[in-house]
DNA sequence: TTCGTATTGATATGTTATAACATCCGGTCT
DNA sequence: AGACCGGATGTTATAACATATCAATACGAA
C-alpha cells in the first residue's frame, strides 16, 4: 500500500478495503466485535494517512449519527488501539490507523509537521541501546513511545 | 533518587545546588532570566526524580504566592524546556528535570508507572534504524520522542 | 530618560479525556 | 420461554491539560 515506510501509497481505495477486511478476519478470528461504530471510526482513521484527534473522528461519527457524545469516540479508538489496528500519537495526543495490524510490533512514527501526514515504521527500540541502557539499570521495559516530528519529502520540497 | 541509571542520584540536595547553578549559569551566559517564578518551577522540578503536570506544578507555585493561574505554569514550563532545562514526557502531559541541561541532546526516557520516577537516557534514536529510514523515505527528522514505560527497579523488586 | 522588549497579571476559553451510571442487546443455561 | 450475564452503548457531567488575548509592569539598551 505504500512506499518504503508508509508514505504515499497508490491506490488508496485498495489499501482501505484490504485492512478492513483483515481487522474483520482478525476479530473473528479472536471473538471480537468489530462492531459498526467501531468499523465505521477505523475507516475514517483510514481515509487520512494522518493523525486524527478523538473530537475529529467524534465530528465524522456524529455527522452520521453514530454518536455525539466523547465517550463513543474514546471507546471506539481505545477498542482499536488494543487490538492493534490502530496507535495513538502521544506527541500529537491523535490517533492513526495502523499499516500492519495484527502483527504484535514496536512501532515508530515519522509525523510532518506541516500536513501531519504519519508514517509507521517498524524499528526495535527496545533492542537498541536504550534497551541496553534499559537493562543495565534493572529496569523493565513494557512498551515504548518513539515518534520523530520533522518535515516529510512532499513537504520538504515545497519549503525548498 | 534511588537505583542505577539516571534513577539516582545519592546526594538529592547537592544534586538540586549544582543543576540550579548550571542553570542560573547558563541563563547569565546566553542572556536569558532564570526570574523567580521560573526557578523556583525548576527547583520543584528537581525536587522530584518524577514527571509533574503543569497543575502540579502550579499547587506548588500558588502555595508559594508565585502565581494561581495555568499560564503562569506553562510559561514557566515553557522556558525551561526550551532552555534546556526540562522536557516534556508526551506520554504523560508531564514534564521533568533534565539531568544534563545545557547540551543539546536527544533524550530517551524510562518511566515507571508504578512509582513514577522518570530516568533519562541519552540514546541518539535519529542514528539508528529509524534515521535510516527516515532518510531513506526523504523525511527530514527535527526532533524525536522516545519514552518507555514499565517497571523500575525498585518496583520490579516489590512487585515480587 | 526614553524606547522597545520580555515578563507578569488576569480573564476567559479551548481542547483532550474519563468517571459514573443507566440501558440495551445477544447469547446461554435451565 | 424466562432469567441471567456480560459486553456494548447512551447520556450526563466533570476532570485534566493547554492556550489566546490584552493590560500592566519591569528591565536593559540607546
Amino acid at each position: 500500500m505504500s512506499g518504503p515506510i508508509g508514505f504515499q501509497c497508490q491506490n488508496h481505495s485498495v489499501c482501505m478495503s484490504t485492512m478492513l477486511a483483515q481487522a474483520q478476519d482478525h476479530c473473528t478470528a479472536l471473538g471480537l466485535r468489530l462492531t459498526p461504530v467501531r468499523r465505521r471510526t477505523l475507516e475514517i482513521l483510514l481515509a487520512e494517512h494522518r493523525a486524527l484527534g478523538a473530537y475529529d473522528v467524534l465530528k465524522h461519527l456524529a455527522a452520521e449519527g453514530l454518536g455525539t457524545q466523547p465517550p463513543v469516540a474514546y471507546r471506539a479508538l481505545d477498542f482499536l488501539v488494543k487490538a492493534g489496528f490502530a496507535h495513538k500519537i502521544e506527541a500529537l495526543n491523535a490517533y492513526t490507523a495502523c499499516v500492519h495490524p495484527g502483527q504484535d510490533h514496536a512501532p515508530a512514527f515519522l509525523i510532518c509537521r506541516n500536513c501531519q501526514s504519519v508514517a509507521e515504521a517498524d524499528t526495535a527500540p527496545a533492542k537498541g541501546r536504550l534497551g541496553d541502557a534499559a537493562r543495565a539499570a534493572g529496569f523493565v521495559i513494557e512498551r515504548t513511545v518513539v515518534e520523530a516530528t520533522g518535515l516529510c519529502p512532499d513537504c520538504v520540497g515545497e519549503a525548498a
